[in-house]
DNA sequence: CTTCGTGCAAAGTGTTTGCAAGATT
DNA sequence: AATCTTGCAAACACTTTGCACGAAG
């Protein structure tokens, strides 16, 4: 999320690819960047971004670099709501979304909060939580008090 | 979940539907009871059960009815992975939807079990988690032991 | 008989695929 | 030069809309 973030995931971009005889473009470097940058996006959210700079980029490639750029656990995406799934950076910075079904706001929380829930689940029924890819609706804060927008 | 339980239901469509000037049809009956007999269904899969039944029915009007049906309260949907979302009966059963990412497997968990949990995210941010929406990505017990299908 | 609901066809989104031209190594 | 990528167009899957006929109250 900061420049030293985007840097690291930049440059493993370069030998992610060479290590697997994929090759290094702009519109992948490009569409890396527009999910680092926006934080969460969706596949058409990224393609707006990525114009901006480079007009011609299709939106088939950035579908198909997000699909990349996941299977080299770069980004993940979550389903949230209704839709377009929403892609984000992976890895370090880990996190579990708020999603309000009335104003539409994306909030995040640290995964360390859903832990203990998450290991309760492990216990009894083994299910394993996938932590970086939970949402969770409902109402934000804002909405909840009468900020009705 | 039960036959009570669908009787409840059935008659409670009469009556909300009557108490609103709209009226009841076999379609909307078809498909409530397709929606409480499936448990977890996406609009296809209602589509195909009440087919079964009255072969004539559109798909237009499944979908229709079921936005009705939320609507009235007695369905709800959850955005499971990708695709389709998927209806289950509203009210009395909630349930945390636990789907595994492997087999596809949707299990459920009472609601209670993340109670704990969302009142802490109510206090600390104000979110009101709709516990009836949730959807927990992750891998099943049989997937997480070498069962890899 | 009035108003609502349904089926059908068509139009809309969002996403994927086939293929030739273009870019990277 | 070899092969991976991209853009474009078409195909797809899922959902919504418009409208005339049919059904419920």
């Amino acid at each position: 999320m900061t420049n030293y973030d985007r840097t690291v995931s930049e440059s493993s971009l370069a030998e992610m690819l060479r290590s697997r005889g994929l090759r290094l473009t702009a519109q992948r470097q490009l569409v890396l960047q527009a999910v680092l940058d926006l934080g969460h996006a969706t596949p058409e959210q990224v393609h707006t971004a990525v114009r901006e700079v480079a007009a011609g980029v299709n939106i088939t490639t950035i579908y198909r670099t997000l699909e990349l750029l996941e299977r080299l656990g770069l980004v993940t995406h979550t389903h949230l709501s209704h839709g377009s799934p929403t892609y984000h950076a992976a890895g370090e910075h880990q996190h579990v979304h708020l999603v309000c079904r009335n104003c539409g706001g994306i909030d995040e929380i640290d995964p360390e909060l859903i832990r203990p829930f998450a290991d309760q689940l492990l216990a009894q029924r083994g299910f394993r939580v996938d932590i970086g890819h939970v949402s969770l609706f409902g109402v934000c804060g804002s909405c909840e008090n009468g900020d009705q927008e």
